[in-house]
DNA sequence: TTGAAAGCGCTAACAG
DNA sequence: CTGTTAGCGCTTTCAA
């Protein structure tokens, strides 16, 4: 590979006027500029980008990390995330390392320290639940973060997030209005905010309307197909009529069940997922959900992140995105 | 930040003995050690990787890059590809840059151009529908690739891929054998290996069967959630009594057009998709699809690119995965 | 309008 | 067993 000096001498200049000359730093003649232009044609020269991160202190490299689980297909919402953030930074000429803290705190943790050695000049991160996950002091500061999606504890920074309370307060609303009194309630593990969200959501709906809330119709558990399986089962046999289900992935799983005891949807049980995607609209009846805005949410936060990367000092920053309540047939 | 010499300052050492305790690539006795240890404690110390890979020529990070269309959902193949990637190279320490390049020959190009400047120790590529982007000239020679999914034509490399053929033709049969002799075949634009493949695959299963290969029933269009379902219109007024669709994103507008239109499934029309979702098991009725090995293969993939990294000369292979029909209700 | 040269933080040859 | 030191390729200050 040609270096910014074999460049330099092809042109017969310093390195200094072809640093300038890429960079557009300071004034170069025209002439030199086109000797410059031609020398680096004919080297096929390409800038070495380690070393100017090196000695610019830039990388034009941000990180992401979320929290997947294991499995193959396991949250389509957090890919969707990455897609609309990478297609943003491609814009702004940057470049996403992708990584993945599998929903665990010490996972967690070792991915940060990786990222600390790494020179991103900025991090999105979804943190994992918040218990005792130290991120004042992990993310020591050398490059500005945004958090999306869950709100760790106590902390302060720009956040983009989902209103989740509100989203499930209009669905599980609707399911009120349309009758149902006996509502079931399926979530993954509390203590994560956005499920702690939803769990609010629904019980301030049942309150509003003057609905009892039953422990018996709110049933919690890891966040997986079976799990969603099961606890729909749970759910049908204490006779709710409406389930609402505060993720995908349970979603699925809640479906599933209710297909294979032929319950009759809506009928028997109506039903309201989370998350919209195109196979929402496959299943019969065609799922009704409350719809994340992930692209969007990916936007905004690579927006703010890239303000911060170039200075902004400006007071933290904390975005709230409304979700969209999808009906179709299941409700 | 701390640099090496700061530690080496406090530990009263060289950096030289600082550098070889870090990266075990010398004796230095425990005492010596010992203090470098306390010092990098002290110190908060984390090596530069950037200054490391500058000098090293080793950046512990790969490249990948592959074809997502712009939709939110557009193709969770390649999102379980990363994610099986991700997994593995995390095991040996590595890093993954993401990139995309839209299915377009020329982001391609140029994203490739982004990753020859930026040290990656290898990269694996989706390559797009490969008419005239020309490998060979792009990737040149600084770190080794290895193609997955896809084949380029003419092209010899590191392959990893999925057996197209075996997997349709599999489907197929089962569908020939379950009494169908009209079965319609639904695939994303031809021309990309493995389309081509697919469409091979129905027709030698037909013609092993002496079936009449009638090209009303082989319906082509860009890989989309509305041309699933406006292909599956078309094939249905056609009379077919079966549907071969030949991804997952057209298999879904498939299934659409089938419920909105109450075609009965299978009576009225079988259906086979492809990849397996967990979504695939809450139609009704559950669909039947052939299962690309993901995972694996994202894992075959890194594990090649990782053997070629540690200097590997050995002849190019070619790695073909089978695929697996996974039989519900729908056929 | 341009050049010389000092590093960014690290590795690794060479020299003890 | 350890230290000295020359760079990796680039940016940027200082000087002309």
């Amino acid at each position: 590979m040609a270096s910014i000096k074999d460049v330099a001498i092809k042109a017969q200049v310093s390195t200094a006027t072809v640093s300038h000359v890429i960079n557009g730093t300071r004034f170069v003649a025209e002439e030199t500029k086109d000797k410059v232009f031609s020398a680096m044609e004919e080297l096929d020269y390409r800038p070495n980008r380690i070393a100017r991160s090196l000695r610019s202190r830039k990388s034009y490299t941000i990180g992401l990390l979320v929290p997947l689980v294991a499995e193959d297909t396991s949250n389509f919402f957090f890919m969707s995330i990455a897609n609309g953030i990478e297609q943003v930074l491609k814009d702004n000429g940057y470049n996403l390392i992708l990584s993945n803290s599998n929903e665990d705190v010490d996972t967690e943790r070792d991915q940060i320290r990786v990222f600390n050695s790494q020179f991103i000049d900025g991090l999105i991160i979804a943190p994992v639940n918040g218990e005792d996950c130290n991120y004042e002091k992990e993310l020591s500061g050398d490059y500005p973060v945004v958090f999306i999606d869950r709100h760790p504890a106590g902390l302060n920074g720009d956040m983009i997030l989902v209103d989740n309370r509100q989203g499930t307060h209009e669905a599980v609303t609707t399911l009120i209005k349309r009758g149902h009194e006996k509502i079931g309630f399926i979530t993954g593990s509390l203590g994560i905010t956005t499920s702690d969200e939803r769990l609010e959501g629904y019980k301030e709906a049942l309150e509003n309307h003057q609905l009892p809330i039953d422990e018996n119709y709110m049933k919690e558990g890891p966040a997986t197909f079976q799990q969603g399986y099961q606890l729909a089962k749970e759910l049908h046999e204490a006779k709710v009529t409406a389930l609402f289900v505060a993720n995908n992935v349970m979603t699925m799983g809640a479906v599933s069940y209710l297909q294979e005891k032929e319950v009759k949807v809506p009928e028997e049980m109506a039903i309201i997922g989370y998350d919209d995607y195109d196979w929402m609209k496959i299943t019969s009846p065609p799922l009704s959900v409350v719809r994340q805005p992930a692209f969007e949410l990916g936007k905004a936060a690579v927006e703010q992140l890239l303000k911060r990367v170039e200075g902004s000092q400006d007071e933290p920053v904390e975005i709230m995105l409304d979700s969209e309540l999808i009906l179709r047939g299941s409700c």
